[in-house]
DNA sequence: TGTACATCAGTGAACGCGCGTTCACTGATGTAC
DNA sequence: TGTACATCAGTGAACGCGCGTTCACTGATGTAC
């Protein structure tokens, strides 16, 4: 039962969108090609008829998971972005929360082309970042680069390492607080120093 | 073919210590029980005979490693253990590195019991750097135990980050160096402050 | 615009394969006398 | 201490199962006239 040029397209983002979710939740070994299909509202046999292999929409799920975060991050000044993401909310909900900290672990194991479209994710992200930084006050915009990185990796370890604690763990809430007041200081005092 | 009791013991010592090294570099589902097997020099079918199932190996496996970690650390001062730890050399060996770095991201899906293992390897290793963090000058011991949070999961982070980048990425340089320098800069001015 | 045919997205059975786990067997170790 | 028997760590074939992938088929869409 052939399906018009525009629902082809709209399938294929569905998959693509579904397959970014479930890789979030259950990680990429997590999540059969069957399983996936099934989820997006398809039988699994037509997965081939859009993607080469499992791999090949790995590194366009990820990529496209790794998009989404850095829209969302869209319009939030800096502080505000780091509060929501050092969060037990986002903390609770990987399939919709950030694929850097999601998946960097996965990652680290997959194909140089997954690792690729990462490193390119990053990138995009401190470049969302530098741009609401600008307000920081820093003149130095290598500066700016070297700060953003350091409080994305230090969101993403603080969450990544909360997330491996028991559901109920006070260490867990406790790693997110700590951590979350360590990387907004400088910002609050230099954005709000009353 | 009987083997002595201390025999028995040694090799199911071998088999943890082996997954342990395994676990790290491919992930928990990235070693098969045969695999594994192979690699400590024994055939699959005795797996049974020390383990009711590949799940109990994982937690104790997990904790093997989080201990040798802590162990590591013994005889470090902070500044040193976090100046190793934030190092290409610790990013480029997986399999003898940190467990929380090289596994924090699976253990995240993992049972209530792994992650408690992982809560219980964090806790010993906070113990740790408290214990060696006694000399920064901080009379407030809750202020180290925070401080030493905030720092194994920027630390954590950086490694993790990096990592999730091709081999030869220049970002995942990048990563380590600005967060060793920012995780390492309160430290060397607190302890050297010339 | 209408008709005839080719295309191909989606279906669902089938494939080989590796997984975790089980099991009958072996033979050296442990134990009872 | 020596002998007879039970134990059980380790072996390797076999199990059911789910995986990624293939394939013959279907029928609505796209295209050529």
């Amino acid at each position: 039962m052939r399906v018009t040029k525009a629902q082809v397209q709209a399938n294929r983002a569905r998959i693509v969108e579904t397959a970014s979710t479930l890789f979030r939740e259950r990680g990429y070994d997590g999540v059969g090609v069957a399983d996936l299909m099934a989820a997006a509202g398809f039988t699994h046999g037509g997965f081939y008829k859009h993607f080469r292999s499992k791999a090949v929409l790995m590194a366009e799920a990820t990529a496209s998971g790794l998009s989404q975060t850095v829209a969302n991050s869209g319009g939030l000044d800096v502080a505000e972005f780091f509060r929501r993401y050092v969060s037990r909310d986002h903390r609770d909900v990987r399939s919709v929360g950030c694929t850097m900290a999601a998946l960097c672990g996965d990652a680290a194991r997959q194909s140089e082309d997954v690792k690729a479209t990462f490193a390119a994710g990053i990138e995009s992200m401190l470049a969302a970042l530098e741009g609401a930084g600008a307000t920081l006050g820093d003149v130095d915009q290598h500066k700016v680069r070297a700060k953003m990185i350091d409080m994305l990796a230090h969101a993403i370890g603080a969450v990544v390492l909360s997330r491996a604690c028991p559901d109920d763990s006070p260490l867990s809430d406790e790693i997110l607080e700590v951590c979350r007041t360590e990387i907004l200081a400088p910002l609050s005092s230099a954005e709000a120093p009353n």
